[in-house]
DNA sequence: ATGTGACTTATAGTCCGTA
DNA sequence: TTACGGACTATAAGTCACA
């Protein structure tokens, strides 16, 4: 009995996990230093680097300007 | 020249705007409380009531919390 | 069952650094 | 350019009394 799946079943990311995720690939894309979205979004450096590592909590009006400062929806930032 | 739309476009909803739509609507489609909704996702009734009317700025891990409470997926708290 | 203002405590978010 | 700390200050979390 194989339990071994055809293909890797997606990983349950956090919310946190998931936003630092999207995060990276949006600014990534974007060819943005951290500096540089934090500064588009109105937000520390420091503090955008601690969310790209999840170790902060971000709030929903942030959320809100990182997303607008990437030129997407919220909601956009926290899809799997 | 006819400028009226054939259908209305949708007014752009502030992301704290779109949670609090979202999460009423999803709540009462659960036949939830608000002091329900708020024991299951480990949170005082008074600060959903709040979050609902758009007067507080919620973080992430309680966004998640209440997606969680009412089975969904987080970002699905903020689709438009 | 919900809305709201006020209040304290916890932590989000800034700013200064070093590597 | 980014990671990570320490020491702040601003604001979210959480609770209550009362409409």
């Amino acid at each position: 009995m194989s339990s071994a799946p055809v293909s890797e079943p997606k990983k349950k990311l956090s919310a946190r996990g998931l936003l630092a995720a999207n995060l990276l690939v949006l600014r990534r894309r974007r060819e943005l230093s951290q500096e540089a979205l934090a500064f588009e979004a109105g937000l520390h450096r420091t503090f955008v680097a601690h969310v790209e590592r999840q170790a902060r909590n971000i709030s929903l009006d942030n959320i809100e300007r990182l997303a607008s400062a990437l030129g997407v929806e919220p909601f956009e930032l926290l899809k799997p």
